[in-house]
DNA sequence: AATGAATGAGCTTTCATTCAT
DNA sequence: GATGAATGAAAGCTCATTCAT
């Protein structure tokens, strides 16, 4: 009910008014909110709007359906993690092996790695082998991902091996930050951010020897 | 699917004869199925009844409930997996290198990775997090496969480095075989078997030279 | 059936409008007539809306669901019944022997005492043993009739005798008419109200000679 | 479980065997308990054959449903209670006087009037206004009360005054039993046997002056 | 644009009854 | 005679969606 972020339209009434923006980012955070805290299925329309503080009519009104209303929830939940992913890598210099250590920590990082995010993006990978428009918004994220590191380690290999073994240093990669995720849902309270980076620098010091020193 | 059981009276009625243990193994495996094929929030007591063909009043009969009912699925999947990975274990060489690849290759082969098993494993982990009892039975599995694993490791490591070694490498390897699971679930048609198990082969090599040559 | 609160519109809908309200009275009307028609337990919410003409989620959106709704109807009734009595005792004179003589006609009215209450009432009692809520609402009506009888009979003997007599003769004066609803309910056909009213009297005025005259 | 009261037949089996009588009782037994405790509708046929110790199919074997078990319960509950009426009036004088206040004592001896009977008697008039079988046998108690006590007053009046009298006289006093009974439903904690019997007696004092003194 | 009362398909669950053994 | 696994109609309830205001 705060004021905050009202710039998109100067004029608009009192507190409560007309503001279709607001509208749609307050339903969305209540459904990301929700699924974070309950689950998918005790995701109800119900449950959203009270969080949400609007009226029933709201979702059908601005995004058609409560189907609709969870992609473009999972749509922003994703743009986040890139957008969180991009500024955490501004400031870093140029060399492969930074590059990748930054995406390993930024992915391991309390902001984009947390009980919040954690659930919200299992829930919805549960939901996107049957939803085509979710799984896309999930493949989207991690081909930026995938395409980020692979990049970094096809530049790592240059002067020496065949290309698969990018290929396949990338995919092992991915597949470390995903069970360090998965690891964080299953056992939140006995999970290390720092033993989940040493875990992966160990592995990519053993590749790479000199070049991922702990 | 085995006729073990069926000892009560040796003619037994065409299909829908009095035997409860029958209607058990149904029902769990057509809550299964269910799950694998629709996911959990489309698994109803009424499509399991109809795939397991038998009456509405039996799942309360039988298990007092549709989540009891899933509860008992949930465990039956989990210890169908063991009892698979143990099979495929039996016949291996005991030292530490072999087990530990036996146990990756058990864990990606055919009958213990697919589409199907991918998809209910997954389903029951987003369930997990809000229900305890299925949460039980994911733990005991992971914490199986870990122990076996965890175990082999400290036998290689014996000689040499410190035993948080051993436990870094466990949940490494965990994670990408976690990670490979999820890869198969988001992309089932380009996942490939023997990728995945060069890809882990390949992480271990490199921690172990020569042990795990590809 | 009143048409107070169609303030909201004075045009309104033909029947089937927008009126919470309404919408509510139709519902606790519904319910009190299937308690008076079939018994309680045959008292399901299908028939409860089929009769009020409205859907089913009615029942769960305006009282929380059967058995809230099952408590307003008992509330309903319970001040149905002494808002009538009232209405009934507004031009009585104000000795205590007309008090008493009125609170006796009036519950034997044929406005208070009729097939259809006499079923609602004993069906609500059959209940109220196992049902706090529903027990509350009828203690409230007995109450208030026992504080009206109770203070006419002290009224009645100030002069004379001890005051556990007045007492006595409450408990005995609602055990009468309590037996006058039993019976109307037992044998509704061979029941008089008039005779009731004389049964009453002759036990009253056999107690205080010359005041309850016949 | 216990083995008394095998009289009616001597052969049978062990504890366990075939003997019809034996369950029959166990049923009805169990039937009325129920409902004492957990009223008519929570009484269902898995509660009635888990307190009755026999198996599911028994009820219908012995009875045709359970429809046809709750009437003979009602029957049996109402032959016992003027089993045992008859049994307190088995040695008392044979005045009038004497005969109604013996009938008085014992409608509100702990025998007959007690919690359990209480809850059980309102529980089958509930239903006996729809259930014609239950009806009968409400009415047939009902009847033989009434007559003897309407006897009783024609005895005591046989000199003086009309025949109406008697039988006002006669309803009332049965109509003050039935309320206190009703009493004793709603507040079983208040209730005082002693004070019940003084309150009917002193309104038969009152109609017979120096015959029913206190 | 916004509201929230109203809808009804579909959910899980309960239960008296049946019948092969 | 006795059993209890099996049945399925019907119960109470949930929830995404609609639409008059």
């Amino acid at each position: 009910m705060t004021d905050k972020d009202r710039s998109p339209s100067g004029k608009s009434g009192p507190s409560s008014g007309r503001d279709p923006e607001r509208s749609r980012r307050l339903l969305i955070e209540a459904t990301l909110e929700s699924i974070a805290r309950k689950g998918i299925s005790e995701t109800t329309v119900s449950r959203i709007i009270e969080h949400a503080g609007v009226s029933r009519g709201m979702i059908h009104l601005h995004f058609g359906g409560k189907d609709k209303l969870l992609e473009e929830a999972a749509r922003t939940f994703c743009e986040a993690y890139y957008i969180e992913m991009d500024r955490q890598l501004a400031g870093v210099s140029d060399g492969p092996t930074e590059t990748i250590m930054a995406i390993v920590r930024a992915d391991l990082s309390e902001e984009l790695l947390n009980e919040r995010s954690v659930a919200i993006w299992h829930a919805f990978r549960g939901v996107a082998r049957l939803n085509p428009a979710i799984a896309h918004y999930s493949d989207t994220r991690d081909a930026r991902l995938r395409g980020m590191i692979c990049d970094a380690f096809h530049a790592l290999l240059e002067s020496e091996g065949d290309a698969g073994v990018a290929d396949d240093i990338t995919m092992g990669t991915l597949a470390l930050l995903e069970g360090m995720w998965t690891d964080f849902l299953t056992h939140p309270d006995a999970f290390s951010r720092q033993a989940a980076v040493r875990i992966v620098s160990r592995f990519l010091e053993a590749m790479f020897p000199g070049r991922f020193r702990i």
